[in-house]
DNA sequence: TATTGTATGCTAACGCCGTTAGTTTGTCAA
DNA sequence: TTGACAAACTAACGGCGTTAGCATACAATA
């Protein structure tokens, strides 16, 4: 009963807590209903279903992961920018695994809020890519790329893919950043010719 | 009662079918009971338990995955090789979805008969890349690389995440093939340098 | 052929989960 | 002071995986 001063940002938050530090698996409304000293049901006066907690906390990350990667790339150009903009991603990746996997377990389908996160994940490496003299299709299709190769290092080597051979998981991940690198500089002689 | 014949590839065999038609989500023991005339319970003396199916239909994917590369490389060799296998892979992300999602909810951690899993994961892109003058070393980071592309693409373009900019994602898929087949060619020069 | 053991089915139940309905109560504004 | 509304509550529903204990069909053995 007795009310607390509860926010929406307060529940959110709290939620991102638990998912950081617990796992995102072992999240549920009833746990973070007991840690707000509140019964689960009451958790429905300020969310509208679990669904909808679990889009926020993706908007939440999203924009996290922008922010890391903008600030990563401030004042730097061409494979610089591309490097730095790869490490923080990776970085984030690594730091706060439980928190990224919600990112991609986002419905991108839906609506037109999750346009606009859309485009919260492609602004940075369009940004960076920026230095490098490229058709606006390149880098609609280099971006996706670029994506790709994160992602899928990322989240293989969370789920401990990478375990088969005794050689370093960040030389490999230094190698990957490279060869986009490499396709970088190859499309741009392409468009140049 | 009316005891069937039911072995324990009919229930693996029943609940694949089932995940690729209804969905990795809404897939559950008691809707496997149903389809098998069983109940729930029942499913205990031939299951050890969910995890444990789950697992055991991730070794399924793996090895029908393997199966399909290995197919496309058969008497191909270098970049052909390189884009055979990669289709391969794609085609399977793309028409066996919600089988190629359990893969990597595999913990890859646990016992021995994950390890050999991970072999049969890693053996044809290693198959593949023999034509190209690599050191071992080199072929274990690029085999990273090469898994990272794929997966990292295959999820994205599932999860909705390519729907940003009106380009062809099928173009897109090529260019990072290109960009790893660069990769490969740059790496070759530098170890014969 | 009769018996016995085991594999395979059953029911009932437990403790989770998200969610809804209906009710009470604290707090703030009129 | 009163009335309205927000925010808590309790109780319950149907779902989930899982366990315990019981019944039965079938196969091997005596």
């Amino acid at each position: 009963m007795a009310r607390q001063g509860l926010t929406h940002a307060d529940i959110i938050g709290t939620a991102i807590e638990m998912i950081e530090s617990e796992g995102l698996h072992s999240f549920s409304l009833r746990e973070l209903a007991g840690r707000l000293h509140i019964k689960a049901a009451s958790l429905y006066n300020h969310i509208r279903s679990s669904d909808e907690l679990h889009t926020e906390i993706g908007y939440y990350a999203i924009s996290e992961l922008k922010k890391a990667q903008l600030a990563a790339i401030a004042g730097k150009e061409r494979s610089e920018a591309i490097e730095s903009l790869a490490d923080a991603y990776y970085r984030f990746g690594k730091e706060r695994p439980e928190i990224y996997k919600v990112i991609l377990s986002l419905p991108m389908v839906k609506n037109d809020a999750i346009h606009s996160a859309g485009f919260d994940i492609v602004e940075p490496i369009m940004t960076a890519m920026a230095g490098y003299h490229l058709t606006r299709e390149q880098m609609m299709h280099l971006q996706r790329v670029f994506r790709s190769i994160m992602h899928g290092f990322i989240s293989q080597e969370e789920a401990g893919c990478f375990r088969q051979f005794p050689v370093d998981v960040v030389d490999s991940y230094r190698m990957a950043v490279r060869g986009f690198i490499l396709l970088l500089e190859n499309s741009e002689k392409e468009a140049q010719a």
